[in-house]
DNA sequence: TGCTCCACGC
DNA sequence: GACGTACGTGGAGCAG
């Protein structure tokens, strides 16, 4: 075969995504979507383009379910089973890849991939191209000549057998063009052609290699040995000639895509990675990764300063620190770059620190600067000695407002999100696991100074974006100030009694082996307990306790199941306790002491303001927004939190049921609007509404099944959700979320708009314009659509609470600096606020912390704080 | 090192 | 009917 340079691949679609859902076991993912077809896909298509190497492609889908063949022959591809749920899934997931991967695809109406590959490689044929066609079906090898050669899946899917024109000749003794003869005697089972019964491969073969064609073999019937088979050919002419026909590949599909815009291109490797793990599809991903690496550096022009001009640094420009690792507050300062005007500086954190001029541009807050991280870059600056002013973009943080749902690892993949693909991984620069290491002086510098250019780049689509989006203002009034209170809060960080977490470890200790010791007679033999492997051994092998609940890998032993084991065996109450304390002192006293800083006794956690689909704030390093405070002996880790100055309290406010006012508020519901004109206890005030009775007749057990619905829908779970939390089977649960919604019909119309809402927008929002996107909501994957429907229903209410915090602590900060108190602010746990302030304080902060909290918002219902003050955080209950 | 299980908070 | 179901962080065990 003559090398030419244009290489056209057509893939058959269908066909192989069939092929492939067959050859490979049912694979599930972890949102339970059927994933095996797409994953055969996808392996097969990277084999492919890795060995072929095409310079054109396309993926051709048959469309619909009739095609212009139906019109000669009804029951055309009739009696073929129907395809299998588990697989019609699949394909929209298919298409997803094709355009993650930049691949074409096409399909056409009343037309079958095959029509469309045809006409397409006829096409190409004469433009000189060399074609590939890869489909399981043999039908195709038709199409084979001298440019053109068709590959066919044999077992399994990465298995194909080459046919050209030779292979066909030596396997047949046929021409290509003599194959759609061959269909024409013998028929196809599989696509219901009829053919002459009687006739097979053989038979069929031994007939064309005597005549030629069917036509011919059908005028020379009288010239045909053995008499039956001049009978059946005699009897079927007019079979025979349709069933040609059917499976005659057209070559003239009105086709509308031109040859030249399937040039292939380089795949979005963003998306991809998006969906591979959506998909789970692990070893694709790491794949993935290395390919991403080889992307060429482009250069960019940048200079290495020791100090600067004032005339270098305007009003405005771009500033980025590097840092070797995430944690800023410890981690080591590697380098600054500012890109100014046309220029990209990079220097030193020695000189940045020594300069007066940078220092002076750094703290004048009329100097806008552009940055990636602002609360990162805020505290990495502090402990340079400078107090960073003047910020007026985050790369990050527009990025996360802008879409919430792809994920803020590293520079490079948002960067390259918006257009500035010339930033490579750190990943790529500094290696990683324990090969991480700094690079040699100029590629760090190069890496951190194209970093601030690419900020520059970048700038303009995100605030056109935002802009679009009207979200300007929860970007440059929300997000962006809180950073800096955020920073703020993290730079003080909470002081913690070190003593006391480690006398209560020593505590814990005792009591840890007593109940080990008992544990361990009770089952007669010593084991791991924190071994769940080794735990269901025992409970459920040795001592034969009832298994109520497997996990993937073994028994369950998880609290809600050991707690319905408890009447079972007395050995489980000890286990639970054991875990409990377990937590206790691994978590919270061996954990925090691992993290607090020795020369201040303070932990400083960080905030990932950018990582919640929510909105919400998350906590690490460590994690201060869970605390234990629902069991005595876990909220006691509480009494180690103390105030940082001697006479000091600590002050916690907490907003009262604030999803619940949001959404009487979204909801407008007079039923449970009324709870808080009221001021009644909002959960009593469900079961009364729920179950019709008065106040008085208020069960406990009421309350707490209101209480756990009212939970339910703040959190979005689902009847499931509810059934597992009360114990009660899911039809009851079902029940009691109706019972809810009839209670309150204007919460249940809420929930029917927000998710025809989302179905018609893509996304939801909340009162400060936070956006989610939920593409799910119209998928036909029953859980993947319920997930989304519960996300409609519950982002607006949790993300408008965030919201609402949000703002009061921004409101807070200021309030405090105008008021010129001491008072500090230290964390944020969602609904709460906790300060620490001196004595001669806590009467202001009594009036203004509810006052600024429940004004942060007007809502058409109050909102509600309380608070309370005490020598620990313990104490302020 | 990465996965699973478990448990803490809101 | 669909069979796994709020969001996070972190520790321990375990397999490769």
């Amino acid at each position: 075969m003559i090398s030419l340079s244009k290489k056209l691949m057509l893939i058959d679609g269908n066909s192989i995504a069939y092929r492939a859902f067959f050859a490979l076991p049912l694979l599930n993912n972890d949102k339970g979507i059927h994933t095996n077809a797409i994953y055969g896909f996808t392996t097969m298509l990277m084999k492919l383009l890795e060995e072929e190497k095409p310079t054109h492609l396309m993926v051709a889908f048959d469309a619909g379910k009739t095609t212009f063949r139906h019109k000669t022959f009804e029951d055309y591809k009739g009696g073929r089973q129907k395809t299998p749920p588990e697989l019609s899934e699949q394909f929209p997931f298919v298409r997803d890849l094709l355009d993650a991967h930049n691949i074409k695809y096409y399909e056409l109406d009343q037309y079958e991939a095959d029509d469309i590959i045809g006409t397409l490689s006829k096409q190409a044929e004469k433009d000189g191209f060399e074609t590939v066609i890869i489909s399981g079906d043999k039908d195709l090898t038709q199409l084979a000549s001298e440019h053109i050669r068709v590959d066919i899946t044999k077992k399994g899917i990465t298995d194909l057998e080459r046919y050209t024109p030779a292979h066909i000749e030596e396997k047949y003794g046929l021409t290509p063009d003599q194959i759609i003869d061959m269909k024409g005697l013998m028929g196809d089972s599989s696509d219901n052609i009829p053919g002459v019964p009687g006739v097979g491969e053989k038979t069929a073969i031994k007939l064309l290699k005597q005549f030629g064609t069917l036509e011919k073999v059908l005028d020379s019937i009288d010239d045909i040995s053995g008499k039956k088979l001049k009978e059946r050919l005699e009897e079927n002419k007019h079979l025979a000639e349709m069933s040609k026909q059917l499976a005659t590949i057209t070559l003239t599909a009105p086709v509308t895509v031109k040859l030249t815009e399937l040039e292939k291109q380089e795949a979005d490797y963003e998306k991809l990675t998006k969906l591979y793990k959506e998909l789970g599809f692990n070893s694709l991903l790491d794949k993935l990764d290395g390919e991403e690496e080889e992307v060429e550096l482009k250069d960019i022009d940048w200079e290495e300063v020791t100090d600067f001009e004032k005339d270098d640094l305007p009003s405005q420009a771009e500033l980025y620190v590097e840092l070797y690792d995430e944690n800023y507050h410890t981690a080591d300062i590697l380098g600054i770059s500012v890109h100014a005007d046309k220029k990209t500086y990079f220097i030193s954190p020695e000189h940045a620190s020594k300069s007066k001029v940078f220092k002076s541009w750094i703290e004048d807050e009329n100097h806008s600067k552009s940055v990636y991280d602002a609360k990162g870059s805020i505290v990495a600056f502090g402990r340079l000695g400078m107090d960073l002013k003047g910020i007026d973009f985050d790369l990050l943080i527009a990025s996360y407002v802008i879409d919430a749902s792809e994920a803020a690892d590293d520079f490079a993949s948002i960067a390259k999100r918006h257009g500035a693909d010339a930033v490579p991984t750190d990943e790529s620069i500094y290696g990683k696991g324990a090969k991480k290491k700094v690079p040699e002086a100029e590629v760090l510098k190069q890496h951190t100074a194209r970093k601030a250019a690419a900020i520059h780049h970048i700038k303009e689509t995100c605030i056109q974006s935002l802009e679009k989006n009207e979200q300007l203002e929860l970007f440059e009034k929300l997000e962006l100030p809180l950073a800096t209170v955020l920073a703020e809060m993290e730079r003080k960080g909470v002081k913690v009694d070190i003593d006391r977490l480690k006398d209560m470890g020593v505590e814990l200790k005792k009591r840890l082996e007593e109940i080990q010791t008992d544990i361990f007679r009770i089952a007669g033999e010593e084991f791991n307990i924190n071994s769940p492997k080794q735990l269901g051994v025992v409970l459920f092998e040795n001592l034969k306790l009832p298994v109520l609940k497997k996990t993937k890998t073994g028994y369950s032993t998880s609290a809600d199941i050991l707690e319905k084991l408890k009447p079972e065996h007395e050995i489980i109450e000890h286990i639970l306790h054991f875990r409990q304390l377990g937590k206790l002192q691994s978590t919270y006293i061996e954990g925090l002491i691992k993290v607090i800083h020795d020369d201040s006794n303070k932990i400083h956690t960080r905030y990932n303001q950018v990582l919640t689909q929510t909105g919400r704030l998350s906590s690490t390093d460590p994690n201060l927004q869970n605390i234990p405070i629902r069991l005595e002996e876990g909220r006691k880790i509480r009494q180690a939190f103390v105030p940082s100055e001697k006479d000091w309290v600590m002050f916690a406010a907490d907003y009262s049921q604030i999803e619940l006012r949001v959404l009487a508020h979204i909801s407008d519901d007079t039923g449970l609007k009324e709870a808080f004109h009221k001021g009644m206890d909002v959960h009593t005030k469900t079961a009364m509404d729920v179950f019709g009775v008065k106040k008085e007749d208020v069960t406990s057990g009421m309350r707490r099944h209101a209480k756990a619905v009212n939970f339910g829908i703040v959190y979005g779970i689902s009847d499931y959700g509810l059934s597992q939390s009360l114990d009660i089977t899911r039809k009851e649960a079902a029940e009691f979320i109706k019972k809810y919604l009839d209670s309150y019909p204007k919460v249940k119309e809420y929930m029917d708009d927000i998710i025809h809402e989302a179905k018609q927008k893509g996304y939801v929002e909340t009162l400060l314009h936070r956006r989610r996107y939920i593409p799910e909501i119209t998928s036909r994957n029953f859980n993947l659509r319920g997930f989304a429907e519960r996300t409609a229903m519950n982002t607006p209410i949790q993300g408008t609470a965030a919201d609402i915090i949000k703002k009061a602590m921004i409101e807070m900060a200021d309030r405090l600096k105008a008021e010129s108190l001491q008072t500090r602010m230290l964390l944020q746990v969602h609904d709460e606020l906790i300060f620490e302030c001196p004595k001669d304080e806590i009467e202001k902060l009594e009036k203004i912390v509810p006052e600024v909290m429940e004004s942060a918002v007007e809502l058409s219902v109050p909102l509600k704080v309380d608070y309370s003050y005490g020598n620990t955080w313990y104490d302020a209950k």
